[in-house]
RNA sequence: GCCGGGAUGGCGGAAUUGGUAGACGCGCUGGACUCAAAAUCCAGUGGUGGUGACAUCGUGGGGGUUCGAUUCCCCCUCCCGGCACCA
């Protein structure tokens, strides 16, 4: 065996020999060596947007991926692991833009170096399964899905709100929107309503919420957020008459109130300034039309929305309050938003906090209605009173508790047929067109005649032109008449194209159902899918816990009730890993921005402790501000280049780092001196099995020979002591790292290996060191190390499969290490006779007691009374009682 | 603003889920080897007091439940993720 661990040696071989076998192929209903049927692993990673190369993120992402399907398959599964890329976007036209190179062209050539990478990176993955959602025999299927929704109802047509450059004439992304300008033109952002395509998601909203609950294998947070995401409520739906001058087309303006309990309490009401209302108001007043203009600037999004200064204007209209006919004041605010419920609120000042800030500021009127179960409410309110409580000044529901309030005012005014019990949701229709050149186009033609007309399934898919250079001035599709220009399906005039593209997130929607059916290109999935679905371990980065995840689940639904799958739900298990963090430096700029450096061109400065206070920049040795750990990324210009150390240490080492760091879910700060820790002690792991390689490969032989058996004697404790020492803590921390992987937290499996090592470390110099222990007599430390190095191998070889499969192969253990067992926990190895206990005085460690293992619980008290630390503590107080815990402790309380 | 999560030595983290706080690793200090350095190996390493045995404090802050709390409950601070057109 080499005597020195070379990572890219044993790296490339390994690599070869994988490629050579097809080692990663999966094949439906595979069976094992009787013949029996294996049960499936369907583990996959959320595929990488290919942004050029690979990110530290990524490398997380799918070494957790590849450790859970490598151990799967130890665990006998028959395991399948796809690779696929997110390929449409926004960044590959941000590049096109600057670097004059069509948006197709720059997306190959990096999916084409990032899988370079993955592959150097020894991922146990089925390349025969990789897809592209840029490619139309991808997105085909979008398209002919969308026309199975449009059929269904469940896809329409709508306006929505979209953020314009007035300069640029495009439509910007909230990413490209800074401080309420775009970005490229500095042009202060407007609002503009468009007709757009949306996904009938709120639809399913009664199954997507409840269905939470048939997924125990995700995180409790994930489904959290997203039930408050769905966000049901249960409230009212409210009609104020309209004043009978209003027309507006309605008898009613409609709210919808989650406190109809406050109905006595409402003193005006809110419209949104997109209101119909608010529209015929601004007809005959210039300050209310200049307002509305106003409220047109500012952000889209619901964080600017909820944060910006709450103004409003009297519309100088009126409605009529349902129960006391009262006539209530109709104000519009910028609070109020269009596109939830119906765009007006009833305004209770006295119970909501927004209210009342608004009533205060403009001086409206606030009465209160409702006050505390026990107690009276302090007027004039200095605040909201935002609790339930008794109903008081609220004519026939005084004394009605706010539950019972809530159900009659539904009853009343049901009655009254001006409004009723109704369950909202939080949750909006999923709009999917979006104004952009790279993605997959909407599948409609538009006809003066015929209006919007369904591209024909025969004339699927409806391909985007792939030589386009997009100039940032609006969608250059529509500068393409090769594209735009079409004969109308029905009629057969001429006719348009539609040129907006969908959301990337319809292309992540289902690409995973995809993997299961690679090269079908006359159905979107077949028979296939039936197998490998759901995929049993999902892994993506938090960040994706609402959106993604939600939209999956739904076009799993619909695929589902349009027959084309059989499963409800998508993901059996979740695992949300966290985001990867490295120290910040920067600079104040010459501009007045801040430039960011990169760590490797900083000299950094560390404290006495060792903690970083700043650095220099190595080009010009002036100082720069350290600004604490953030995510990677560009703008920070923090990234670390996986294949930098790749090259300089190796794949096993980048991924062992990555495990044995943090756990999975939690944030991951990166570290150089982590990486060579890494390193070090792989290279500890090759160095042992190369001094003592001879035993290891002189016991299979002899194994191989009959000459020996495999396993130790029943005397081990008095015929080697450190043998069995060693085995005892091999063994232990072989059932924590199987605990441990079941559960998915890899850096303590990382760390039982490290125990391994340094048990088998310190059994072998013991025994040469001294006269008692006789070193290897009977050959037992032989047998020791031969069972100990085969346990630890295959305890590290998910996290680090090269160098584990090299040192297997080189030793000679039986067949390939790719499908070699899952060590047992020898429970033997684990027994003693005597157990160490903890004894407490008043919960507090006061010493350690030696007890046999089957000792009694009085002998257990009286050793512990006994003890002259307890004894000292004890003496001259009353002892009150003596808790004993088994195998634990013994606490005795004075 | 709303929703979710987090905070443990100088640092990353562990504590099999209410039972010895700090496993494992990094860093640091001392030693061995070396002409020297690197690499490697050995030892030490939460704070405070003490030569020492030992004592005492200690899991973001404050309060509570318990024989016993990093773990459970209430309040607060700071940091991170998401907020529907970044992916």
């Amino acid at each position: 065996m080499q005597e020195k661990y070379l990572p890219t040696d044993v790296e490339k071989s390994a690599q070869d020999h994988w490629q050579a076998i097809d080692a990663y192929k999966a094949v439906e209903n595979a069976q094992d060596r009787n013949g029996k049927e294996k049960k499936k692993f369907y583990a996959c990673s959320m595929l990488p947007y290919p942004s050029g190369k690979l990110h530290m993120g990524h490398v997380r992402n799918y070494t957790i991926g590849d450790v859970l399907t490598r151990f799967h398959r130890m665990r006998g599964y028959n395991v399948m692991q796809p690779m696929g890329w997110d390929a449409f976007g926004l960044p590959a036209e941000n590049a096109a833009m600057k670097n004059k190179v069509a948006p197709a062209q720059w997306t190959d050539d990096n999916i084409a170096y990032m899988k370079k990478q993955l592959q150097s990176l020894g991922f146990a993955i089925d390349w025969d399964r990789e897809l592209a959602t840029c490619k139309a025999d991808y997105y085909k299927w979008n398209q002919w899905f969308f026309l199975r929704m449009l059929e269904k109802g469940l896809v329409y047509l709508k306006t929505g709100t979209v953020n314009w450059d007035p300069v640029d004439q495009t439509v910007l992304a909230n990413e490209q929107v800074i401080d309420g300008r775009g970005w490229r033109t500095g042009a202060l952002v407007e609002k503009r309503e468009i007709p757009m395509y949306y996904m009938n998601i709120t639809a399913y909203a009664d199954e997507l919420l409840p269905a939470l609950d048939t997924l125990p294998g995700w995180p409790e947070r994930v489904k959290i957020m997203q039930a408050n995401w769905i966000g049901k409520s249960e409230g009212c739906e409210i009609h104020f008459p309209y004043n009978a001058e209003h027309n507006v087309g309605d008898p009613v303006l409609k709210v919808f109130t989650t406190r109809a309990d406050t109905l006595y309490g409402a003193t005006y009401v809110a419209v949104a300034p997109e209101h119909p209302l608010t529209l015929q108001a601004a007809k005959t007043d210039s300050a209310l039309a200049a307002f509305i203009e106003e409220c047109k600037r500012g952000g889209v999004t619901e964080a600017e929305l909820a944060t910006q200064e709450k103004k409003g204007m009297d519309t100088g209209l009126f409605v009529h309050h349902p129960l006391t006919n009262k006539p209530l004041a109709v104000w519009t605010a910028n609070y109020v938003l269009m596109g939830y419920g119906e765009g007006a609120v009833m305004a209770v000042p006295a119970h909501d906090e927004r209210d009342f800030e608004f009533a205060t500021k403009y001086g409206l009127p606030i009465k209160a209605a409702i006050k505390p179960k026990d107690g009276e409410l302090e007027l004039p309110l200095q605040a909201a009173f935002v609790d339930y409580g008794i109903c008081f000044d609220s004519e026939d529901f005084n004394g009605l508790t706010s539950a019972e309030a809530k159900h009659k005012t539904g009853v009343v005014l049901k009655a009254l047929q001006l409004g009723e019990l109704r369950t909202t949701y939080r949750l909006r229709d999923w709009g999917i067109s979006r104004q952009r050149y790279w993605g997959c186009p909407v599948p409609i033609i538009h006809c003066d005649a015929c209006g919007a007309v369904p591209v024909p399934d025969d004339q699927l898919p409806v391909k985007l032109p792939e030589n386009l250079v997009p100039d940032g001035s609006g969608n250059p599709l529509l500068k393409t008449p090769s594209f735009l220009n079409c004969d109308c399906p029905q009629c057969g005039k001429p006719a348009r194209r539609e040129t907006d593209t969908m959301d990337t997130f319809v292309d992540s929607s289902w690409y995973y159902l995809r993997f299961a059916c690679p090269g079908n290109d006359q159905a979107m999935v077949d028979e296939r899918v039936n197998y490998w679905l759901p995929v049993d371990q999902y892994i993506g980065g938090i960040e994706h816990a609402i959106l993604h995840l939600l939209y999956s689940r739904f076009w799993t639904k619909v695929m589902r009730d349009l027959g084309l799958l059989k499963i409800d739900e998508p993901f059996a298990n979740l695992l949300t890993q966290g985001m990867v963090l490295n120290d910040i430096f920067s600079r104040k700029g010459q501009s007045g921005g801040i430039d960011y450096y990169n760590p490797v061109e900083i000299d950094i400065a560390q404290d006495a402790q060792g903690r970083t206070t700043g650095g220099t920049l190595k080009s010009d040795g002036q100082p720069v501000d350290y600004s604490g750990m953030g995510t990677m990324s560009k703008s920070k210009m923090n990234g670390v280049d996986p294949q930098a150390i790749i090259n300089e240490f190796g794949a096993d080492t980048a991924r062992l780092f990555m495990m044995f760091t943090s756990p999975p879910e939690q944030t991951l700060e990166w570290s150089d001196a982590g990486v060579e820790g890494a390193f070090r002690f792989l290279k500890r792991v090759w160095a042992f099995v190369a001094d003592h390689a001879g035993w290891v490969k002189e016991e299979l032989q002899l194994l191989k020979e009959g000459k020996t058996e495999d396993k130790f004697p029943a005397d081990l404790k008095v015929r080697h002591p450190g043998v069995n020492l060693m085995r005892r803590e091999i063994h232990a921390a072989l059932r924590q790292a199987t605990f441990d992987m079941e559960r998915k937290q890899f850096n303590t499996v990382a760390s039982a290996v490290m125990k391994m090592l340094n048990a088998m470390r310190e059994a072998a110099t013991y025994s040469f060191d001294s006269e008692a222990a006789s070193s290897n007599a009977d050959g037992l430390l032989q047998k020791g190390l031969h069972e100990g190095v085969g346990i630890m191998l295959r305890v590290l070889y998910p996290i680090a499969p090269h160098i584990c499969c090299k040192i297997w192969s080189e030793l000679g253990y039986d067949g390939n290490l790719i499908d070699a067992p899952w060590p047992n926990v020898d429970e033997a190895a684990l027994v003693q006779d005597e157990i160490d206990l903890v004894v407490q005085v008043n919960g507090k460690l006061r010493g350690n007691i030696l007890v046999a293992k089957d000792a009694t619980r009085e002998a257990i008290e009286a050793m512990a009374r006994a003890h002259p630390t307890v004894e000292k503590f004890i003496a001259g107080l009353a002892i009150k009682k003596v808790i004993v815990v088994p195998g634990r402790l013994v606490n005795v309380v004075v």
